[in-house]
RNA sequence: GCGAGAAUGGCGGAAUCGGUAGACGCGCUGGACUUAGGAUCCAGUGGGAUUUCCCGUGGGGGUUCGAGUCCCCCUUCUCGCACCA
């Protein structure tokens, strides 16, 4: 009888359900271990097999681990509030709860098919109640923290949605799923005071194993600098601004300064005759969001208009031009900058196009030509001269500090972050207003506040002409006995910033977390997921976190201890146009000639590339197909198969073939395809083939190692070697096929169960325990070396394993071959590398 | 522009304290068993010569007895970040 994995799996997929083999441990004498995936948005398309991938991978884990003699806390849940959901509602004319509900089931079943063991006892979604009063709660705790505050905020305003976006959302001026127009925007948004912990939020990098790639960019998100803050004064008048340099060394190059068009004293200090040059200025450069702003280059040509007002150079007394331009942003620093041309790119590429004087500071360039950046002696610096960059950064500080026109300071390029949105399906803020406008908290007892029922939730315009979200129209709900609701919903982020802690205790309604078993359980031992959450949701997550840690409700500073991205996985698109931008073809529509490819239809020509898999390419495998065809186990061991987890790779559906027909000979180790029985070959008593054991014990150290190093690809390439030594083998022992299927059980855990079953056990092999790798089965008798002449392998030899330097030369020299190399020439040198190789040198031969 | 990573057969990928390049799989070729097979099994599969030879890890230099691996220069691709004073 041939392998039937629709069966076979059906029915363990049926036990693990009812025996609840995968529920969390309760018991407190092991090890605990918590790895997590980032858990998926519900969408409307389903999955294809690029999602998985992470998932299968964490499973083997959880499997291995679990069998290692850990706990293991494997979950799975959904971030199920967020923009696409309510877009479909409306495109459907149903509730976003409605098509969350079905986005769920239809994901949900995917993954059940394909045997992950996950705890679904503790399955919950971020849109239902029971998460989001703790969101909420959660909220409360960060307001009372003087953490979360209102403020009038440029944002992304998006008209044809109503809505305002996150920066993430926007790029090139328009909404990445839609392609509307976004405009920048003035209007009163929720802020979170994360710069409050950038210093944290950076040292806390030191303690976590995370990619270095990923550990840079948030590095970088935050941009830490350190420089100083000092005042001018504007000639003629009591106002002054400060800047922020971090290039105090060059003050005495200080030809003109820069406020940012936005800067408030603009308008004060800007003269008559220059009042229609600045207005025009400010009209052309308000159209620009800042993101237009800076997508610019350092040495990028630069506009910018003269306000007619002098500031004084603390200094040196000088008084120095005052310009506004837009290379200077508000949202920076002070909004303001003092100009070294000299000594900074961006100041002299200004100065170049408004003629101002660039005047050098430090020796070692050729100012006029170039800003020069390098380090060198000070010059035409008074007190300065002579000195070395960081000798004279000190010495000014020092000097702006006696004097108090400045300090040194730290700046961050992390800027505070927007919590609010104008849509319907994210989470309420725990917020009520009284008449004077001023925000309080809902009490914790009245928690949550429930997302009232609405039938439209598209966002509208108030007779103000501001944006009304579309809460405002649920009229009864707003006016809570405290005071007017907040309409504006949680961000996508809030959910996904805690749910590693909900999984903990997802079934508790007193409290959002159960504190023992966060004890226990945290931190994450080892978190996956793709690398585009590099910066955000780690960041925001981290950010809660360490607000939690603070306030003594979570025992660990860091969440996730490890951190590992699994890659995109591409597959070939087909496409009329060579640069991708005409018609994709889904592969069955598509064939290959001798010129290459054209479409079936009508034998046009096309082009093809590997692309990230997405359903607009046409280039999507379905797993529910593949699972039908070649079975889960197939699927879960090409996912891993197919090359280096961090990496993703080119996906080919006959590449399932490929482990499906692994599969297969594993399944005849076992069964005989004609009687249905053992076959004679594998037997219970006997001495097992030692060429047999050393592929064994190769792969069971192997696999062991990947469960570390996450390295599958070659794991379940040392697996297959095994089946097919074994497969051609006259006899395999019982014992040796026992130890290879609990090594294959994570990878293909229902055909091990399966035969697990069959070799007379009854307890599911997801408890049996871990084998251990013998070395000395892996040793052997006599090894096959090369024998180089001149570092070109001429002959093998064989030699016994434990033969010494010179027993291998005298082997080596006696053959045959290498006989008639030595007769070329005179032998100056021998090398040996034991166990590896040897090489003669032969000038000459 | 800056930064990071990558480039190995027809394809996915192995092998990096420098030590027999191409494990494993896909695909392909030939054969066996078969009414048939996209089933299974056996053999082969980097290129070129063809008996023990030459050339091969994006290109060009270098170090070394020996380089996919180390160093320098270049090309291409992918992904980030992009006027943060």
């Amino acid at each position: 009888m041939r392998y039937d994995a629709q069966a076979v799996e059906r029915k363990w997929q049926t036990r693990w359900e009812t025996e609840k083999t995968f529920a969390t441990p309760t018991d407190r004498t092991r090890p605990k271990y918590y790895v997590l995936d980032m858990f998926p948005y519900p969408s409307g398309a389903g999955l294809h097999v690029g999602h998985p991938k992470g998932y299968v991978a964490t499973d083997v884990v959880g499997r291995a681990k679990r069998m290692m003699g850990f706990n293991v806390l494997r979950v799975m849940g959904w971030d199920s509030f967020g923009l696409p959901s309510e877009r479909q509602a409306v495109r459907e004319g149903i509730h976003p709860r409605e098509v969350t509900d079905r986005n769920i089931a239809t994901f949900r079943g995917q993954l059940q098919k394909l045997g992950l063991a996950y705890d679904w006892d503790r399955e919950f979604a971020t849109s239902d109640p029971r998460h989001y009063k703790w969101t909420q709660w959660i909220f409360r705790k960060l307001y009372e923290q003087g953490l979360a505050y209102q403020a009038d905020v440029a944002v992304n305003w998006c008209p044809a949605l109503g809505t305002v976006l996150s920066n993430e959302e926007v790029n090139d001026g328009v909404y990445v799923e839609t392609g509307d127009p976004v405009e920048p925007r003035t209007m009163k948004q929720w802020m979170f005071r994360i710069t409050e912990y950038a210093e944290r939020l950076l040292s806390g990098l030191d303690n976590v194993d995370w990619p270095a790639s990923t550990e840079k960019k948030q590095r970088e998100w935050i941009g830490r600098s350190e420089g100083a803050q000092l005042r001018f004064d504007i000639q003629g008048s009591d106002a002054s601004f400060e800047v922020f340099t971090t290039r105090p060394d060059t003050l005495f190059g200080c030809t003109y300064v820069v406020l940012a068009p936005e800067h408030p004293l603009v308008d004060a200090i800007t003269s008559d005759a220059q009042r229609g040059a600045i207005a025009a200025y400010l009209d052309e450069t308000g159209k620009k969001s800042d993101r237009d702003r800076t997508s610019q280059a350092a040495d990028a040509p630069k506009t910018g208009a003269f306000t007619g007002a002098y500031a004084v150079c603390p200094v040196n007394g000088e008084a120095v031009p005052v310009w506004i331009s837009d290379y200077v942003l508000a949202s920076y620093g002070t909004g303001a900058v003092f100009a070294c041309p000299a000594h900074d790119e961006r100041d002299h590429a200004f100065a170049r196009t408004f003629g101002l004087p660039i005047r050098e500071v430090v020796a070692g360039g050729d100012v006029q030509e170039a800003a020069y950046t390098g380090d060198g002696p000070h010059v035409n610096s008074g007190f300065l001269d002579g000195l070395d960059i960081d000798t004279a950064k000190s010495r000014i500080i020092a000097w702006l500090e006696e004097r108090g026109i400045g300090k040194g300071t730290v700046n961050y390029k992390l800027r505070d972050w927007l919590f609010s949105r104008q849509r319907y399906w994210g989470e309420p803020f725990p917020i009520v207003f009284d008449d004077d406008g001023n925000p309080h908290l809902v009490p914790e007892s009245e928690l949550p506040v429930l997302l009232p029922d609405l039938t439209d939730f598209t966002p509208t315009t108030g007779s103000d002409g501001e944006p009304l979200p579309p809460l405002a129209r649920a009229e009864a709900w707003m006016n809570s006995p405290h005071g007017r609701r907040e309409t504006n919903t949680m961000p996508q982020w809030a959910g996904s910033c805690w749910y590693y802690l909900r999984f903990l205790s997802p079934d508790r309604d007193d409290v959002p977390w159960d504190t023992e078993e966060e004890k226990y359980w945290m931190p994450v031992d080892l978190y996956v997921g793709g690398n585009e959450h590099a910066v955000l949701h780690l960041l925001y997550a981290r950010f809660w976190h360490e607000v939690l840690f603070d306030l003594g409700l979570v025992t660990t500073p860091e969440p996730f201890e490890r951190l590992f991205h699994q890659g995109m996985i591409h597959a070939m698109a087909y496409n009329d146009d060579p640069d991708m931008q005409g018609k994709f073809f889904y592969p069955h529509e598509v064939e290959q000639t001798d010129d290459g490819f054209v479409a079936k239809s009508d034998g046009r020509k096309l082009y093809t590339k590997n692309m990230k898999m997405s359903k607009s390419r046409y280039n999507v495998s379905n797993p529910d197909d593949l699972c039908e065809e070649h079975g889960a186990d197939a699927l879960r061991l090409y996912e891993l198969f197919m090359g280096p987890l961090e990496e993703g790779g080119q996906w080919e559906d006959a590449g399932v073939a490929g482990t499906r027909r692994f599969v297969d000979r594993v399944w005849r180790l076992v069964v005989d395809p004609l009687t249905g029985e053992r076959p004679e070959k594998l037997v219970s008593a006997g001495t097992p083939d030692r060429d047999l054991d050393r592929a064994l014990h190769a792969a069971i150290k192997k696999v062991t190692e990947s469960v570390d190093d996450l390295r599958f690809n070659t794991s379940v390439s040392a697996m297959m070697v095994f089946v097919n030594e074994a497969t051609s083998a006259n006899t395999v022992t019982v014992e040796q096929v026992e130890a290879f299927l609990r090594i294959l059980a994570p990878f293909a855990p229902h055909v091990a169960e399966e035969l697990w079953e069959r070799l007379g056990h009854t307890e599911s092999i997801a408890n049996a325990p871990w084998p251990a790798h013998d070395e000395s089965k892996l040793a052997v008798d006599t090894i096959t070396l090369a024998v180089q002449v001149n570092g070109k392998v001429r002959a093998t030899i064989e030699v016994p394993a434990e033969a010494s330097k010179d027993e291998v030369l005298a082997i080596a020299r006696a053959d045959e071959k290498v006989q008639s190399w030595l007769a070329k020439g005179e032998l100056k040198r021998e090398i040996v590398v034991p166990g590896r190789l040897v090489n003669l040198v032969i000038p000459g031969a």
